[in-house]
DNA sequence: TCCGCCCTCACTATTTTTGGGGAGTTGTTT
DNA sequence: AAACAACTCCCCAAAAATAGTGAGGGCGGA
């Protein structure tokens, strides 16, 4: 029997949203879309490349407990396969071949979270990595029909997810940042372009002596031990971009 | 005089996008939006991590062609603050004060780009970095008010931009964008916190020519010529995060 | 089964970077 | 006027990274 996907006013999705006002809230609200879009289930899910990651959706304790425990992380195809793309993913089209997948996949089904499934990948500026995802069980042809009809506003509401969680999450270290000079920042940057220094002071066109005042001063200013771990630190305080 | 921003059908800005198929097309629909939204301009600006660099939008040649000359990027505000934020950005709250920036901003609305701005940063897998922004000249009341009445829709397009943009992108080598091994990512991880071959290694547990394979390797995978080059790569393509 | 990737360890010689010094000019800010 | 920050140049010795080789065991996929 065909399912009759809902419409549903995002305004109104977005604005509960907006309210929430902790995490119980985001549960909430996750649990409210899952009625109101009618399907089994929704997750937003967060990992960053230390591999911390932090959940908030519908599926069942014991699957999220199994995931975790089973550090699925590693081998789960949606979070591989969204690893890499821009784009929102239907789970259909992702890579199941390999027999970790395969494996991952009959026990997620086991576990309720639904043989199909549309995920939205999104990014932080250092690298997190966030997934918000609806998964259902129901036939590629109804799934096909909830995707015309629900492609847009799930994304919407999965970046208002992503800014509304952020909020929650633990406190990144907010970047004490002295800005560096001119030159100081056009020196880590082509350090960061893989220049040696006598290739950098040859662009700068500077000496390679004074390049390197330059270097130890930036590593001075970001309270660094050594050129690459100036570097790093550069980029993560976003005082260049490479 | 107070500003009557227009309220707009969002969908039919969409379903303009999704009909895009070219470069042209895209500069048709950014044309067309600037007059829907009732702004001066409209861009879409994508960097990448080598800082290559790409727009489309309403700007000025001139202003556009003295961007690129000037190398802009480095400097510009708007660029350097969206690059660690997560959320939509206003001009008015990035940090003007350097002097460099005040030089920038003053050129900048001399060339028409106009005082007041809305930038939403978004992200790629391997440190792809692109911003959709809507900037206008007027009072900060009216645009507080364009704001409130705009921001869902515009996010909403930004992200289908972005990924209409993608298609018609000059498309970068992916470079041999192969992930990193544990161990590997393990090593980039502390030679970007500043360790030396000697303390990484001991953390590891492994020797120091260990250690050095693993550099090695991880250099060749990232397409990177040194130590200093492949952790940048590794930060900017997200696979370590420091 | 074989191939490829990951993990581990070793040697030698050369090039590059780093850590100490010091010195002079131009600006802006106080 | 004085202080400060930024920009430029120089020397030397020690430490670190790189380039070119090499080897063997384990594990999973084609």
């Amino acid at each position: 029997m065909a399912q009759n996907w809902h419409t549903v006013d995002v305004d109104s999705n977005l604005a509960a949203l907006e309210r929430a006002a902790g995490l119980e809230d985001l549960q909430a609200v996750i649990v409210d879309l899952c009625e109101e879009y009618y399907v089994d289930h929704m997750v937003y899910h967060w990992v960053n490349s230390q591999g911390d990651q932090y959940g908030c959706g519908t599926y069942s304790p014991d699957w999220v407990a199994r995931y975790l425990e089973q550090d699925y992380l590693r081998i789960d195809p949606v979070i591989l396969g969204c690893y890499q793309r821009f784009h929102p993913v239907y789970w259909k089209r992702l890579d199941w071949s390999s027999k970790q997948a395969r494996v991952f996949r009959r026990e997620a089904i086991e576990h309720g979270v639904g043989n199909q499934g549309f995920s939205i990948p999104m990014r932080g500026p250092n690298g997190q990595y966030a997934l918000f995802t609806a998964s259902h069980s129901c036939s590629d042809d109804e799934w096909q029909v909830f995707k015309n009809q629900n492609r847009r506003p799930l994304i919407l509401i999965a970046h208002f997810f992503k800014q509304k969680a952020l909020e929650f999450e633990p406190e990144r270290v907010p970047p004490a940042s002295r800005t560096l000079s001119p030159r100081e920042i056009d020196a880590m940057t082509f350090l960061a372009m893989g220049f040696n220094r006598a290739k950098a002071a040859d662009t700068m066109e500077i000496s390679e002596h004074t390049l390197r005042v330059y270097i130890e001063s930036a590593r001075f200013k970001l309270g660094a031990v050594n050129t690459t771990h100036a570097v790093a630190r550069a980029m993560s305080r976003g005082l260049i971009v490479v």
